[in-house]
DNA sequence: CTGTTAGCGCATTCAG
DNA sequence: CTGAATGCGCTAACAG
């Protein structure tokens, strides 16, 4: 069976009236008879008409589409950011075109040529671990094309971004360490491409300056946020001759699994040593021992992202605002 | 800044040719010369051509895309699904274009409608928890638009479905639970609407019947799936003056809120009370105890779904077929 | 091999 | 208020 669609000529036809009147009169345009639109309207929910938007978005070069790059999709961050995003985006009359990356810099690339042929009207994007060259969204910025970054930003694009101020949260977490009694806090940190990774290993190093404890930079791992790596991290940090007594890992999915390392070498936690994570997603209350973490607004990075694109686009002015939103320490039992 | 894009015309104007040929150039057509084919890729990249998906599609009466429909994105389950759809879907040229519904039965008409003005040239589908009526989207079939339920599915249309052995798993569970010395295995249920929940009930109630133990009504409660009823169901069973010894869950998130509960209340998991779920989501394995629970293959049921879909789309051939995908059951500490 | 023409479905001129 | 005509960017059929 082929596919079939009802046109604006098919009602037209029936009505015995010309296209442009049938257009007219289900755009809501003013200047059309109350008995033609009501007939219009009538046959058009009875026909199943559907306007083709294509066409639409074809003639009036805007497709009321955005485009979204998400480097990943395993954890719950990302489909609760979009949460967000789809909100604000259904209330303005946008569609969300989602892409996903796998944490892949050429996927990254390729779906920012499907977006852009896909002629999306602005881009949120979230940027892969490996990206570090943004040629392929900077032809967004040359077309006209208003581009919002997201919590992995691009630090050499001047548009606005929305984050969660990692500085900040990974100094509480850090500090929360120190003041319950910790002296030789570890950091599993993320990749140093990624500026969240930077931000929070700042963050981390500044606390301990603070409280005038001694950065040892032996305790500090960066690692490129495959899980199995986690497991010969924490082995050879548990295996240093002065082992760690705290654990601050780069997000909730690398510290529990450091959790499960820990207890399988029959640690205790927090007793022997405390962890804590960054995100508090979603099962982090659940786990054994509770996790320890620090808490972003998720669906709020979205929904500001959204609004801040959605702004962009429609009033044309386009300042690199940056949004910062806030971070809470929540803490559980993987600490205290 | 206006929104500006490079076209066939702009490169034919710069090459001194016809668009037509430009045209041909781009798609690979097989009849033009290899200067001319050369010269035209050559400027198409250095001036950042792409071609507007848009036109193509209305051109072509076909978008290449396929739309997606899922209930909700709270859990890492559909997202998951996402994913092997996603990654057939790339690999046979078309994109994805996904849209969530909150579990609300507005939203998923709506995210139809939406897809059918986009043109999608085929639908992934799993229904919302309140979804009684289909006329939204039997309108596709109308249209001869392909359509594939995965999930949770509609027994009201003819088309090709994916799903899991839901009836089998709960058997197994249930057995298990059985085989292992408890007599009073409660089940809280999912909405009867649903026809996973109502399987799922199924094998239950198989199983028990199979090992001769009469079914108790009063230990079966059906729920809206919403986390805060958890609380007051699970706390009514272990009121019962003969409370149960296990509990089966509809899924996973409903099991470890049960369990918190459980906990909450000073009983031993699974001295006191075993408990298993459904799903074996992500963070199953790590909660305390860990989580018995039946595993579904995720990713395969978003591929196999693409698969069907893509080849109805291109073959027109639409036998209902019906791939119910083995499940398996993972023992963990919350029954052992 | 290449250029010309027509038309996908729609919104938007411009004339009545 | 309504109809006819134009074109969005592109492909396909038809002529050279």
């Amino acid at each position: 069976m082929k596919k079939h669609q009802i046109t604006i000529l098919d009602i037209a036809r029936q009505l015995n009236i010309s296209k442009s009147t049938v257009s007219r009169a289900l755009t809501g345009h003013p200047k059309v008879s109350p008995e033609t639109r009501k007939a219009v309207l009538e046959l058009a929910v009875q026909m199943d008409y559907q306007p083709n938007m294509l066409s639409v978005s074809l003639v009036k070069n805007k497709s009321n589409t955005i485009g979204v790059i998400v480097p990943e999709f395993m954890s719950s961050f990302f489909p609760q950011v979009i949460l967000g995003i789809q909100q604000v985006a259904r209330m303005s009359g946008y569609t969300v075109l989602i892409t996903q990356c796998s944490e892949s810099y050429e996927q990254e690339v390729a779906n920012a040529r499907l977006l852009l042929a896909s002629q999306v009207d602005g881009l949120l994007v979230s940027l892969t671990k490996e990206t570090l060259n943004y040629d392929h969204l900077k032809i967004f910025q040359r077309k006209g094309i208003p581009v919002v970054f997201f919590n992995r930003v691009c630090e050499d694009m001047e548009v606005p971004k929305v984050i969660v101020d990692d500085y900040e949260g990974a100094y509480r977490a850090t500090e929360h360490l120190i003041t319950t009694g910790r002296k030789r806090v570890a950091h599993l940190a993320g990749p140093a491409t990624l500026a969240i990774s930077r931000k929070r290993l700042d963050g981390y190093r500044d606390a301990l300056r603070r409280y005038g404890i001694a950065i040892d930079e032996s305790l500090i791992i960066s690692y490129d946020l495959t899980m199995e790596k986690v497991d010969i991290y924490v082995n050879h940090l548990l295996n240093l001759a002065n082992r760690p007594d705290a654990l601050f890992c780069i997000n909730d999915p690398t510290a529990i699994q450091a959790i499960q390392v820990i207890k399988q070498r029959g640690l205790r936690i927090p007793e022997d040593i405390a962890v804590v994570g960054f995100s508090n997603d979603y099962y982090s209350a659940f786990i054994e021992p509770s996790l320890t973490t620090v808490a972003q607004p998720v669906q709020d990075v979205g929904s500001t992202a959204a609004r801040l694109l959605i702004n962009q686009i429609e009033t044309d002015c386009d300042k690199p605002i940056i949004k910062q939103l806030k971070t809470e320490l929540i803490v559980r039992r993987s600490t205290v």
